[in-house]
DNA sequence: ACTTGAACCTCTAGTTACTAGAGCTTGTAT
DNA sequence: ATACAAGCTCTAGTAACTAGAGGTTCAAGT
């Protein structure tokens, strides 16, 4: 199987731009050339580009993920490196969501002091001004 | 009370290019110079960057900032048009959160089921290798 | 008054992960 | 043979800063 960039494109669900900047960065090996220069890829450069999707839509960063392509190339690599990528990113997911759980506190507060007060002025501005001396 | 940029700096925990920065975007007003050219801020000015700071905490981008400081200068402005922006950005970081908890899942899955296999290769790889026709 | 050095100035470019557009060429179907 | 979608390259834009180069000003000490 040989596809165009379009076809490859709306295989992986990744945009034809997007496909050329991996290209360019180095993620995605450069693709063979039609006689007219148009790029030609592999079934297992389909596959690779799935694997980086993938990776993508589970938020490991482009960094991240060359480092498991390069695991993955690497035939004798340690059998847990990846493990330690993935367990290290877990680490990151659960540390935004302590950061963002507080958030959603901090702001429920503020809606609900405004929601309370039946005056003119809306109380999300005044708390927005308030100086919080305890962050930093 | 007059400020250099770097006391502004201090005072706010806001770094001296993020100052000049802002005022660039015209999230800050123009500052008055010295009769050297240097930026002299007032207490409003002071203020103003704690209120920005203190949005930016709590995940408002610049452009709601931008919209929240309009709703301040602006004197006959709807009393709930601030509360609208807080409670929108409410959603976002709910949604936000939502979305990690499932990464999470799908993390946690990916790295237990490497654990529990005693193999050469880490499973990790094998399953962000894995297709998955769910998502879109 | 003079000197030193920290703090200031502007301007350009880099970061992440793409996206959009201009202007041109190739592939394919009729 | 021709039309037009899809491809090509290159540049620039997005968000929210950060870093660095190369030069100027301020304030404190002598």
């Amino acid at each position: 199987m040989v596809y165009s960039i379009g076809q490859l494109s709306k295989e992986t669900h990744c945009k034809v731009p997007t496909i050329r900047y991996y290209e360019d960065i180095g993620l995605l090996e450069k693709a063979q050339r039609s006689a007219g220069n148009q790029r030609r890829y592999t079934s297992q450069q389909c596959q690779r580009l799935h694997f980086i999707r993938h990776s993508r839509a589970l938020g490991f960063s482009l960094d991240e993920i060359k480092q498991l392509i390069h695991l993955q190339d690497c035939k004798h690599h340690d059998a847990h490196q990846a493990h330690d990528v993935a367990q290290h990113h877990l680490v990151e997911v659960r540390n935004k969501i302590e950061q963002l759980k507080q958030l959603e506190q901090q702001l429920l507060t503020m809606i609900d002091n405004c929601d309370v007060d039946g005056s003119d002025d809306c109380l999300v501005l005044k708390s927005l001004n308030e100086v919080s001396e305890k962050g930093n």
